[in-house]
DNA sequence: TTAATTTAAGCAATCGATTGCTAAAAAAAT
DNA sequence: ATTTTTTTAGCAATCGATTGCTTAAATTAA
């Protein structure tokens, strides 16, 4: 890649017999050049498809106008809204964002956040992996006077910045909701235990069953049901209890709300008479199957624009003293066909 | 954000009493280190916890392992695959993606390009903008010894890399399966015609209907439907006709071919007896329709994968004198029960 | 016309890491 | 013991833009 060398403000320079600082200044837009000589630097930065180095902007600088985001997975629909919703603010704002997936690996999950942090961005973002294990890698962030801003999955007790959804309330609404339809024997799809979303959620169940003075029966409390395909298997051994459930709560995700439904299908169980089916994120697919799913919608690309938010805030505070905050969006309950086995 | 400042090589060599040059040479596991001081250099390192400032490096090596990825939309299916695809091979390779979406925008995607170009990123992947005007922006990245590589909709007379799909192809072959069917008056749903892929499904539309000396109907030929609503209102007009289509060919997208079904149910018109649907881009949700529907699969994550390929084959070619080559990927019609009238 | 003030532009150091070249020290060869 | 070779480490320039400081030029005031 022998390439012939770009424009620099020395060649500007060069070119019009003046000094790389009055370039530099000029196209800056500063005061100290003559609107003459200005006009004339612009002009043939023009003619010499002069680009900026943000590279040596930057190091002399000190500051890099990118921010860095972490998600388990980007061609996920909740992530990838999220980051939607960070860009659109983070574009008006003139920042870049460098997007990784940690691929749901603590590994790479460190990685990751080893060069966002040697690449100096102003702030880190994100939502750890399933594979999360301690978090050091956060506080190395910290430690490099990076901002971080976790969202979703967070780990709870690293004081940072944090955007995240009320899962336990909207869990319990969820299960409030189930009850109220006259379930009574609602089994849970739990994800991994070590995500606070999943535990949170799982709070959620348990507070609802606990509000009715309803039994928490372990047997229909699932663990690590969180994919479609486990969740096919885990609503087939419900089915087969000998008291089976008569709704089922996929806190996981609608993924795997959709595998209960194909199983109710095939084993011609109707839905919601007999079985009642609740997911979570509202994914797109919730209102086109039949019955159309009860479901949560999570704001994803509000959470992103929500995170974008409070970094651009906190950059701009003078003080910078304030707490770190934890911004809660609220989650919202969607009823649908999936759970109405009694009319509204 | 007044910092401690981070440690630099200075910092360490300082307090080892040795120049900057050698613990610069340690870091980078060369050969002119005694091992002696090389563990010396690479413990106090650890102990002051260095990170190296890859600004300057990157600006003294003139190389910046970064790729940026211009994209409409963040948040659609297909792209976010073809990112997580790029991200798989890029983050093997060290590496890293600035990802920027135009929003559909001509102006934002020539700005994104602006600061990619800035950032002297290694490589530009794009994918242009609904928008699209010209391809002088895209000129622009050559001129700046930057790689570029375009992928699905791309500037069919620019010179570069692609990666792109088959649309003709695959958009005959749904026509095709459609006749095979028996319908005989078929619908296309078309999209923006100043993109190359939309472009290419109405000729691979035309080039069925042609193949089975059938006549081209002016109206049942729907310009610019390519959202859900569009389509829906498109749909109502088609149906409308004295002499209605018995088969819609929603060529813009799966989101169009719901919209078509929707329609279809309110109107209590039968799929695929009726009226058959096709759609494009085998998103989720289309196995989980009533009836599911018959679309085509992009290989969105394969995309990915060979565009980053394509990248590292090219660097790492000692000659560089490759012709710009054009990968086509190519889709496949996934047939599903929205057009299946016949058994097979 | 001269002194005081403002404006324009140059000088040089800096950001942090890299690298060709040189000097010093250690090891090997004579 | 001396010379030659090899290792190890330092020096200083470099990447491109920025910025405090100084000097020169131009403008205004006296």
């Amino acid at each position: 890649m022998k390439s012939p060398k770009r424009t620099t403000i020395y060649d500007i320079a060069k070119k019009l017999n003046l000094n790389a600082s009055s370039v530099s200044r000029a196209l800056s837009n500063q005061s100290n050049v003559s609107e003459a000589t200005m006009r004339l630097i612009l002009q043939t930065a023009k003619e010499l498809n002069y680009k900026p180095n943000s590279m040596a902007s930057n190091l002399r600088k000190g500051e890099n106008k990118t921010i860095g985001v972490v998600v388990p997975l980007i061609n996920q629909n909740f992530f990838s809204n999220v980051i939607a919703g960070i860009e659109e603010v983070t574009y008006q704002n003139g920042y870049n964002l460098v997007i990784c997936q940690s691929n749901e690996s603590y590994e790479r999950e460190v990685k990751c956040i080893e060069t966002l942090i040697n690449q100096h961005v102003s702030c880190i973002i994100i939502s750890v992996s399933a594979d999360f294990k301690d978090d050091n890698h956060l506080k190395n962030i910290k430690n490099n006077q990076i901002q971080l801003i976790q969202f979703d999955r967070v780990a709870d007790d690293l004081d940072t910045f944090k955007v995240v959804n009320d899962n336990m309330q909207s869990a319990k609404d969820a299960v409030l909701h189930l009850i109220d339809q006259g379930y009574c024997r609602i089994a849970l799809l739990e994800g991994p235990q070590n995500l606070n979303i999943f535990r949170q959620r799982k709070l959620g169940y348990l507070s609802a069953l606990e509000l009715h003075n309803m039994p928490v029966i372990p047997e229909l409390i699932i663990q690590n049901a969180w994919t479609k395909e486990l969740s096919i298997e885990a609503t087939k051994a419900l089915l087969d209890l000998p008291e089976p459930p008569d709704a089922i709560f996929a806190s996981t995700s609608d993924f795997a709300a959709l595998g209960v439904l194909e199983v109710a299908h095939e084993r011609g169980i109707s839905v919601p008479q007999q079985l009642g089916i609740c997911g979570y994120s509202n994914e797109d697919f919730t209102q086109i199957t039949n019955p159309s799913l009860t479901t949560i919608d999570q704001f994803s690309n509000k959470i992103g624009k929500t995170i974008a938010d409070l970094f651009f805030e906190e950059m701009n505070a003078q003080d910078a003293k304030l707490d770190y905050k934890t911004e809660i969006i609220k989650p919202q309950l969607i009823i649908r066909g999936s759970t109405l086995r009694n009319k509204l």
